[in-house]
DNA sequence: GACCAGGCACATC
DNA sequence: GATGTGCATGGT
């Protein structure tokens, strides 16, 4: 076992211990899944889940409804979880690229290979690779390493990236140094959004973050990366 | 009232 | 290719 893979299991060991297991995705069946993904980008998941609520609600859960939906209708619907006129064009984008080739059979859609599902979801506009991923692992299933803001500046902090890191660079070291278990990933990455909004904020708060003894590399006593 | 939240596309340089 | 900006609600 490499350096790195062991600093990320000891990261997460100790995560999972403060925060215990995260049970991601929250919500319910693959589709609601894939619109969580779209709906939470850059925003408050309490805010989503209000905007899931709303569809559900309407009826509007099944890819045959969100696609005959007006999209004056659907952003209204979403309304509460910002951004609604672009993300009910998002929406409304991967519905159609769903329904084109496999109809309302979100499972069909969902269940190919990693590289063909990604490749395509990314060819839809409004999806980028971080909701592509989350849609990989969290609906479908299977392994994809999602990074995120968080994911970014915790590992930033802890000095295992650098700032001339991307997205895929990232994603690359988590894939090549964790064992391929989509359960682990999963709960990796929910680990990371949990310490990211107790501890790793823009502004850190430091004290009490289960990941202060993998800073003692940087020498800073004053914060915890 | 300011800041932040589980991004992405597009324009501009 | 890097950087800046628009998109918008709701909690702290």
């Amino acid at each position: 076992m490499s350096l790195t893979s062991r600093t990320l299991m000891e990261m997460y060991e100790a995560m999972r211990e403060r925060f215990g297991h995260q049970g991601w995705w929250p919500g319910d069946g693959k589709l609601e899944v894939c619109v969580g993904a779209i709906l939470t980008q850059n925003t408050n998941w309490r805010n989503v889940e209000r905007a899931i609520a709303n569809l559900r609600d309407g009826g509007l859960m099944s890819v045959s409804a969100l696609h005959a939906a007006e999209p004056e209708r659907l952003a209204k619907l979403i309304c509460p979880a910002g951004y609604f006129r672009v993300k009910a064009k998002r929406l409304k984008n991967f519905i159609a690229h769903v329904l084109d080739s496999f109809g309302d059979d979100i499972d069909g859609f969902l269940d190919r290979p990693v590289s063909t599902l990604r490749e395509e979801l990314l060819s839809v506009s409004g999806i980028g690779p971080e909701t592509a991923d989350s849609i990989i692992l969290y609906a479908a299933g299977k392994c994809t390493f999602v990074v995120d803001t968080y994911t970014c500046r915790v590992m930033m902090r802890h000095g295992l990236v650098g700032p001339e890191d991307g997205y895929e660079q990232v994603k690359e070291l988590f894939e090549s140094s964790l064992p391929e278990d989509p359960e682990l990933w999963n709960d990796f990455h929910a680990q990371f959004v949990a310490v990211g909004k107790h501890y790793c904020r823009p502004k850190p708060k430091c004290d009490g973050c289960p990941l202060e003894p993998f800073d003692h590399d940087t020498g800073d006593e004053e914060d915890c990366w």
